[in-house]
DNA sequence: TGGATATATGTAGTTAACTACGTAGTTTTG
DNA sequence: CAAAACTACGTAGTTAACTACATATATCCA
């Protein structure tokens, strides 16, 4: 045992990094296995982007959880991949709206068969006393009605 | 409700990895409400040395879980704070040992207080119906004995 | 209705992790 | 006991996120 993982709660922030990095790399290699040309990094935009065909950078920003400035590049990439397109909003001229091309669609078809896999695998190493999805969504929750920080605060004069 | 968060468990390492960033930088906020000059990188490399006062490079990343290129550069920051000190280990020419300076040892007495507060912070934050914290072990676990990828694998021809 | 404010996008630079590679010292082995 | 393999450390370069700042367009209000 290790002195991080044995200071329990105080390094929950680095377990949680660690936990999420182990999980991105077995997710590339797992497209690769399936002859798929398709990053990790790009399955937030293309899923958002599946899910609502048309959106703006800041949409697309907000609907990932990213800043604009982290979308966009992922976006410059996407679009050297031809994977998506965008164009002007007539509508608004500060807006650009970004959809998936063919190429993008046809994407998604292939992997979606490898996002079914890769559910029902995560289903099952998440299926645990504590359900780790559910465990993250209670924690978001709470901290939602107080932050870590407001906490922390409060906890000064005690 | 965003498709991200609708995607259900493709996205847990997203996921994971934002949390961990909400924690973090709340934490780096924490600090700074006590006025003690502390960021929450340095913690992994302090409190391990804290606990384990001779360590070299190698034994550090290994305790902290990270390469050791990425554990030089963050103990090349510490030595520049004047928080660690390494010399050669005598035996083993090859080796440098680190160690917690004066300085070091009197922030690690400052910030306990902090720990503790913050200790107290997240357990009340991750005490819902699914323990984070032990979601995260139990999960580990599961990996351990069988990876995402071979998870992956498998399915492949069911 | 035009000046102030807000919003959308973009660019530059930073950061904190990584991989790949190189060198020096130690250990193993034919 | 010397060559090969291994281990420890270090450097260079990459990556994927960030913050800060800049510009253009849209909206609001006196």
């Amino acid at each position: 045992m290790n002195v991080i993982d044995a200071s329990g709660l105080l390094a929950i922030a680095t377990r949680l990094q660690r936990l999420s990095e182990r999980l991105r790399k077995d997710g590339a290699l797992i497209y690769k296995a399936y002859g798929i040309d398709f990053e990790p990094k790009w399955f937030p935009v293309i899923y958002t982007l599946y899910y609502k065909p048309l959106l703006s950078v800041v949409e697309i920003a907000s609907e990932i959880g990213y800043t604009h400035p982290s979308t966009i590049s992922l976006l410059k990439e996407l679009e050297k991949q031809r994977l998506i397109r965008s164009r002007r909003d007539k509508v608004d001229e500060r807006k650009r709206l970004l959809q998936l091309t063919e190429k993008g669609k046809a994407l998604v078809a292939q992997v979606q068969p490898v996002w079914k896999v890769m559910t029902a695998a995560i289903a099952e190493f998440t299926d645990t006393r504590n359900n780790l999805m559910k465990a993250i969504i209670e924690v978001e929750e709470q901290l939602d009605r107080q932050s870590f920080l407001q906490r922390a605060r409060e906890k000064i004069y005690q």
